[in-house]
DNA sequence: AGGTGGACTGATAATCATGTTCAATAACGA
DNA sequence: TCGTTATTGAACATGATTATCAGTCCACCT
């Protein structure tokens, strides 16, 4: 659970969680994160893996995407902050987009609305160069 | 299932779905929708409040909102185009923002990408007035 | 070093939204 | 009207995520 403060204990296995999300070169699952780490010898629950995903969603250390199908997707935070992503829907492959278009317009649309606590969701779906060769 | 041209065929069911949908003030999930119409008296089965959903969802005359807990929520569209809007995250309220700049920042982005088939998301979810006042 | 209490772990079971099945039903066209 | 065919919906299946809880580990104190 968490500690009096809500801060949670940074332990071995949720430090292995982020070191394997940060080796990772394209945005992955919950599941696909489990299954990396314990192809790689790790061992570990997946319950561990949603867990410290979880947290590090809620402190503002991975970016998530959630795909159409339902599924939330993960990809480490480098800098302090958040990014927006062009995403593959084939192979998955991410790159991050230059957004401050967005962040202005959506400082813009929040300060003219009333509405408080404003958080947004900006994503980009598509199939990347590389995928629509190999679909001939 | 589907006609030899892969439209549906418009029942009464279906037909009545959209009309519920229309006459719903705020953004409403497939569950929510269901019980409301059978609040009203309609006798109509959660599958078809899905299949309904899912098909409009496909031909374009709903936008989608996926809220952070993974499930769907609709809106009626009115015109041809597509909208974003700003949703209330305690009251579902919903309504629409321009995002002429946003659209226009997408077609930049995708143009230098190199990705094909783009599509993209825009929320914005927060705290109406009344919900805040309300809040005390 | 040894003890102790609270936090962490993970196998398992529970949720929750949504999809699928399939027998019964309703709608179209001849 | 009759026969063909899409539609319906109750029950069941799925898939991702979360909750439980007994066992384990670890930081800290003596
Ligand atoms: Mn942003
Ligand atoms: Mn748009
Ligand atoms: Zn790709
Ligand atoms: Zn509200």
């Amino acid at each position: 659970m968490s500690t009096a403060d809500g801060q949670l204990r940074p332990s071995h296995r949720r430090t292995a969680v982020l070191e394997a999300l940060k080796g990772c070169p394209r945005i992955v699952s919950a599941q696909e994160l489990h299954m990396r780490m314990v192809a790689e010898g790790t061992r570990i629950g997946l319950s561990t893996v949603y867990r410290a995903l979880r947290d590090a969603e809620e402190t503002g250390r991975v970016d998530v995407v959630q795909a159409g199908t339902g599924e939330k997707r993960y990809r480490w935070r480098r800098g302090g902050e958040h990014r927006h992503y062009l995403v593959c829907r084939v192979c998955a492959a991410s790159r991050p987009v230059g957004a401050e278009a967005v962040e202005a317009w959506v400082a813009s649309v929040v300060s003219e609305s009333g509405f408080a606590a404003v958080e947004h969701t900006v994503e980009l779906a598509g199939v990347c160069a590389r995928c629509q060769r190999a679909a001939d």
